[in-house]
DNA sequence: TAAACTTATAAAAACGTTTACATTGAGGGG
DNA sequence: CCCCTCAATGTAAACGTTTTTATAAGTTTA
């Protein structure tokens, strides 16, 4: 413990420049020299003092992790990619879980700022996209997932949603439902991703030749309870929906919940798909049929992105929007 | 951006020595002098450099979290009560997710070593507790929860198990259910919690003046899978069970997954009652009887005794073990 | 009124790195 | 055989704090 580059370097009959070197195999060193250290270095057990290094170096070598909710699987396994990748090249993460309230977003920013990160990662942020770009003028590196940002020039993520909304509609559709109706963001929503599995929801539509309805189409704010209201009001209807699409699993866990209690059973009377494939829906009674997204490879790539920046500060082109395909998982609430 | 306790210094016309115990408001400092400082910190925005200080004072302010999983909803909320005290106190958290594997737990410890943590905190750790002892003694403080660590001086935080279990048996006893079995760790486990849990197995039976069948004490990992074989096995047996506890809710998931696989209705059939209240349980059909535990404030309360051996260094004797109270939560598949 | 304390502040060292610059020695071209 | 180049390594400054020690200005005490 406490053990230094200068006992290494005493030990090894060098300068401690030396051992630097090699440790960071930076400069040329003689191979000979080089193992020589390396075999003292690992014989001692030596380890870095990471605040040494930050304080010399002039970065944190922490970056701040935005997500909405740490406890929902989706969001546990997009921000365990990002550790594991972290890990890889010594950096250390501050998670923030904003709990889906944009105040609370904007004050972890603050704080973030406060820590002097190296950079941010944004899952599925909250905020106006302005916002976003703001700090990212501040000379932030940034990478979002879940919103489109290459207008802005900041480096995204995001699966093709249009394409996952297309799935789930062709798959209703292939059961014989033709009311297919939509819980989710509406048209001025700023999250291109919800905008996205809308535009996905009517072009599926169109190509099943099904009428599009505007009064099947309502507003939910991507959290169970919003959803309940909202299917209510569609069961309603003179002429209410045969089945649900909903723009994330956390909503149609509140269809389910809400048609049990007004007796409507799925996906009999109403079929149902969700998006995200969330832990529970395996476990749900009828297990959830819902469009998949790769979580833990999100978080990688988030991050691989974000050392990108990093180490480009921002000279790159490579700020683009990256699309990852999604994956239609069949179980049960579609009537399979 | 890049300002500096020099930059304060300068502009209030005083030394940076001053200003940093005006920050740290340790020494005396003429009042008059204090505010000028405190008004000039605040109007350019000052915040201190973590690492500079943390070189300076030889302390990683880092602490170092070893949890099951962190993609499960009530490990998630333990790390996030963990986080909200870390923040309140400057520290910041490494967070290792041993994935159940003793294996990938010893080599965080390794991992986190080498980061020089300050201190760890171990959330329901599945390593001997003798290794855990050896950590300790490497003057490493230590904080666990989920196995009560008493007897080794080592402070931790257990819900009273026993007492769960004993709400969970006579609940189902209450029911009617007569035949009682128990899915969980046997005798041998050298985790205190699941023992104890047993332990009020056992008790409760006693207190109902239930009899005691060997054959209805089936070993389980803990884990959704191995409570699939021990309760096709229980199911098998001459006289089997009307009622199942479960060590935990996760195997109380692989009981119900299994018993709609066999046909057999739950609670009509075979009463069950989980283990911790994860957030599934609400959601299975049938919803999921169960013990709740306080995560969040488990997590609080587990930083805290760490931020208290931190700044005690040893000293003091208040290694104890800290008992938490479990509460019934009644759902369905017990047959209310 | 000078010595002895106090109080408030300043000066400087230290923490463990990285890195710009300096030094050394060897080899090669003229 | 001298000068130059270049590879390998050493020296020392710098990063932004905290903290020990020193100093100056009051304030008390004898």
């Amino acid at each position: 413990m406490a053990l230094t580059i200068k006992d290494v370097a005493k030990k090894a009959g060098v300068s401690i420049a030396t051992v630097s070197r090699v440790l960071n195999n930076k400069d040329r060193v003689k191979d000979e020299t080089r193992e020589k250290i390396m075999a003292i270095v690992n014989e001692m057990n030596y380890v870095t003092n990471f605040s040494a290094k930050t304080l010399r170096q002039n970065k944190s070598n922490v970056i701040g992790v935005i997500v909405q909710g740490v406890s929902i699987s989706f969001y546990a396994e997009i921000v365990k990619g990002i550790e594991n990748k972290a890990n890889e090249y010594d950096l250390r993460l501050i998670v923030c879980d904003s709990e889906n309230s944009v105040e609370k977003e904007k004050d972890f920013v603050r704080f973030l700022y406060d820590r002097s990160v190296d950079g941010m990662i944004f899952i599925v942020p909250q905020m106006p996209s302005e916002d976003i770009v703001k700090i990212h003028q501040d000379n932030y590196p940034i990478v979002v997932f879940g919103s489109n940002m290459q207008e802005y020039n900041i480096p995204s993520i995001t699966v093709d949603n249009r394409l996952g909304a297309i799935l789930a509609v062709r798959h209703l559709y292939s059961h014989g439902f033709t009311k297919i109706a939509f819980i989710g963001s509406i048209e001025d929503e700023h999250n291109s991703d919800r905008r996205e599995r809308l535009q996905g929801y009517r072009d599926a539509l169109k190509e099943c030749q099904l009428e599009l309805l505007p009064e099947y189409i309502e507003n939910g704010l991507y959290y169970e309870e919003t959803a309940s209201g909202a299917f209510i009001r569609l069961m309603k209807l003179p002429n209410p929906p045969d089945a649900v699409f909903c723009g994330n699993d956390e909503m149609a866990l509140g269809v389910l919940k809400t048609a049990k209690k007004m007796g409507i059973s799925i996906p009999e009377q109403i079929g149902l798909v969700g998006f995200d494939n969330i832990r529970i829906c395996q476990y749900t009674s009828p297990a959830l049929t819902t469009i998949n997204q790769p979580t833990h490879n999100i978080g990688v790539l988030c991050c691989e992105k974000l050392i990108y920046s990093l180490n480009d500060k921002g000279k790159d082109a490579k700020y683009t929007n990256l699309v990852l395909q999604p994956e239609l998982i069949i179980r049960e609430s579609c009537g399979c």
